[in-house]
DNA sequence: AGCACGCCGACT
DNA sequence: GTCGGCGTGCTC
């Protein structure tokens, strides 16, 4: 007798990753047996742990459960047709979820656009144009008692536009609604063909070769790597292969560091491409956001350009993938759930098989040692186009100096010259480590924040101290807390001082501080950025966010403050982290014609990195600090991992890491470190601890953190400290 | 994560 | 006497 096949004993169910912190998806019963079976990627309504949450269809099968759980029913089909996970969206997530570490329900949610995961109905069309219907005759057919409406439509003229541009303008809903109701206006779809697109710019011979060889591949998996030097025009070489791409009816993904570089990037692909770029970034509206997926999903978008959570973005028909300043930190993992979107780009164009491009003035080590290794093609753009030449760098070596806030003579008479030649000079601080605090002078004490373990900054504008870790503010103390003594002075370099400094020493030459305090968003930076644009002579001076990309023409001098706060940093990744950075910010000077020189503020002249950086070339240096990654196995010639405990109680922060470590299998070839305290251990008033996980393998790496991550789970601790493993971490400090 | 269940303190 | 604090456990 054939006993009966054991898998038609469980009842055939439906497997739904759920949004849940939990590694796991979980069975439920079909909607009704009538029901199709609905395809991968569908999303669900179900009832989990007390509440409905929107759930993806996974696929449906016999149950596994051993134990008699009592199955829940499936409430809802929302995508009864299309799922909303394409097939490659859903490939790629799944993946993100092993490759990364992170629950399958979560990884899934990054697939939707915010809307659609609350299970809204997918965003269609709405007109929100307006257009007189017969042309601006039609005016004098409008009673004359109603002017607003005669003004509206005088407004709108003969054009197409933007209903909210007339709401903007001062023109009720009312006025709006009474215009198409007699039929003299009507609401339309906005009009594709509202960009014109530009005469092609002419390519220099090396961008005309380059995308000659990079459209000869476009179809099929490639990786390539464009190394030029800053000001080279990667920009049009991308250009031209989106060109492309859509002339053969796919879509292009343009990927950026920064949500402030999104606005000028949009227009000028716009003008380049003659059609509309949706952007995807964090600050945009649900709304918004919802259209873009939206147009992506159905292929009325041709190309989106977003920062890193489009990689995720849907599309129809995608046929290219640009990584723009491919190097940048802010494509790795920044908060939960952490990846490195760079990467996960690189697998999306491995999944949809369509050819990548990963730009950058000065690529990661990890691009090169993939070019060495020939999993990526390499090109070279060494020139910069109308022959304007790289800037000459110059070291100032400011021990032994009188600096006044921070700067030397020598430099401020390097910015009086070149403000006197109606030119622009840039002063970038390297806020990191370099914070502007309050001493006294009498005892050396420092005015700390109560709940971290750093000092505060110092503000002028209003007075105050502020931390820029919890963002604690206090009105600045009059005497020294620990000898009363009331010589309190101000140390160390911020863009406040300096801006002081500058406006006292050339008052006629504006002055422009771009910094997290000043720039608030992205309408502030880009006002900014127009009025520099305009201005004549002028002292740019910032963070971090003047390095990025943005085009100075007037920038001719280029002042480094101080160069060192990095060099002695024990993270491993500090000086390819540096080295990028003063590149990048040398590379804003003599971007048009006119020629620039750099200078940079250091009191370690000596150290080889900047003796280097004078004398060879970002790939020189890139490669000799390759060799010596490999020498440690280090990244990426070995794998690195992390797990990070973060407690109110310190003593569960490292309670946690012991109990973890003590049950992780021991293994020959992979090291741990810790449970230790990371450099700044007390950040608003959390204890912060890591084991750091070294082996030769990414594998051997990865085995190690899922066993932690299991470990991890089944502590009870687990639920007082906030904790995460992390493979490839940005930093180990 | 979010929600239920459950066992102790200060309120109508 | 209850309302609600948050520790503990579970989610198909």
């Amino acid at each position: 007798m054939i006993p009966e096949p054991k898998a038609n004993s469980s009842p055939l169910i439906w497997v739904i990753a759920v949004p849940s912190p939990l590694h796991q998806v979980f069975e439920y019963l079909p909607l009704s047996a009538t029901q199709v079976t609905p395809q991968p990627g569908a999303r669900v309504k179900v009832p989990f742990a007390g509440r409905d949450v929107i759930g993806i269809f996974l696929e449906e099968r016999r149950s596994e459960l051993t134990t008699t759980t009592a199955l829940k029913r499936v409430e809802t089909l929302l995508d009864k047709e299309v799922p909303l996970l394409g097939l490659d969206q859903l490939q790629l997530l799944q993946w993100l979820s092993n490759y990364y570490l992170i629950p399958q329900g979560e990884a899934l949610q990054l697939g939707l656009a915010t809307a659609e995961r609350k299970g809204r109905p997918t965003w269609t069309a709405e007109p929100d144009h307006i257009a007189l219907k017969s042309g601006t005759e039609t005016i004098d057919r409008i009673p004359t008692r109603a002017s607003k409406q005669r003004a509206a439509a005088q407004f709108i003229g003969e054009q197409t536009v933007p209903i909210a541009s007339l709401t903007k303008a001062g023109f009720s809903a009312s006025v709006i609604s009474a215009l198409v109701k007699s039929g003299v206006a009507e609401k339309k779809l906005a009009n594709q063909h509202a960009y014109p697109p530009q005469s092609t710019v002419t390519l220099t011979e090396v961008q005309h070769q380059i995308c000659a060889t990079l459209k000869a591949k476009m179809t099929g998996f490639t990786p390539h790597l464009l190394e030029g030097v800053t000001g080279s025009g990667k920009t049009e070489v991308y250009i031209e292969c989106i060109k492309e791409v859509v002339a053969k009816s796919r879509q292009a993904l343009v990927i950026i560091p920064e949500i402030g570089l999104t606005p000028q990037t949009k227009r000028r692909f716009e003008a380049a491409l003659g059609c509309e770029v949706p952007l995807i970034h964090s600050g945009l509206t649900e709304a918004e956001r919802a259209r873009t997926w939206a147009m992506a999903r159905s292929g009325a978008a041709q190309v989106v350009l977003g920062t890193r959570s489009s990689v995720f973005c849907s599309f129809r028909a995608l046929g290219l993938v640009v990584v723009d300043e491919e190097h940048d930190p802010s494509f790795r993992q920044q908060d939960h759930p952490r990846y490195s979107a760079r990467d996960v780009a690189v697998k999306r164009a491995q999944i949809c098989n369509c050819p990548i491009i990963l730009g950058s003035a000065t690529p990661s080590l990890e691009s090169i040692a993939n070019c060495d290794r020939g999993r990526y093609q390499h090109h070279a753009l060494t020139q910069r186009p109308h022959g304007s030449k790289l800037p000459d760098i110059s070291l100032i070596d400011t021990r032994g100096l009188a600096l006044r806030s921070g700067l030397s003579e020598e430099a401020i008479d390097q910015i009086r010259c070149t403000v006197e030649k109606d030119e622009q000079a840039l002063l970038f601080i390297n806020r990191r480590g370099f914070a502007h605090s309050l001493q006294c002078e009498d005892c050396g004490w420092v005015a700390d924040c109560q709940n971290c373990d750093s000092s505060m900054a110092v503000h002028h504008s209003p007075p105050h101290l502020s931390c820029h870790y919890c963002n604690t503010k206090i009105s600045a103390p009059t005497y020294c807390q620990q000898c009363n003594s009331n010589r309190l002075t101000s140390r160390g370099i911020g863009t406040e001082q300096l801006e002081i400094l500058m406006n006292r020493h050339f008052s006629k030459t504006p002055v422009f501080r771009i910094d997290s305090d000043n720039i608030k968003n992205i309408e502030t930076l880009s006002q900014a950025l127009q009025a520099i644009a305009r201005a004549e002579s002028a002292i740019l001076l910032g963070t971090q966010m003047l390095s990025k990309g943005h085009d100075f023409p007037r920038v001719t001098c280029v002042v480094v403050v101080d160069a060192d706060s990095l060099l002695h940093s024990p993270d491993f990744r500090a000086e390819e982290r540096l080295l990028q950075l003063l590149v990048q910010v040398s590379g804003r000077a003599g971007r048009a014609f006119l020629p620039g020189k750099v200078l940079i503020q250091t009191r370690s002249p000596d150290h080889p990195m900047m003796q280097q950086l004078v004398q060879r070339s970002y790939s020189d240096q890139a490669r000799a600090l390759l060799v010596r990654r490999g020498v440690l196995r280090l990244p990426p010639k070995g794998a690195i991992g992390l797990i990070r405990s973060d407690s109110k109680q310190e003593r569960d922060a490292i309670n946690f890491l012991d109990a973890v470590r003590e049950q992780l299998p021991i293994h020959d070839e992979v090291r741990l470190i810790g449970p230790m305290p990371t450099l700044m251990t007390r950040r608003a008033n959390m204890y912060r601890y890591q084991i750091v996980v070294h082996a030769q393998t990414r594998k051997a790496v990865h085995s190690l953190l899922e066993a932690a991550r299991d470990i991890g789970s089944q502590q009870k601790l687990g639920r007082k400290v906030s904790w995460f493993v992390e493979i490839d971490p940005t930093e180990t400090l």
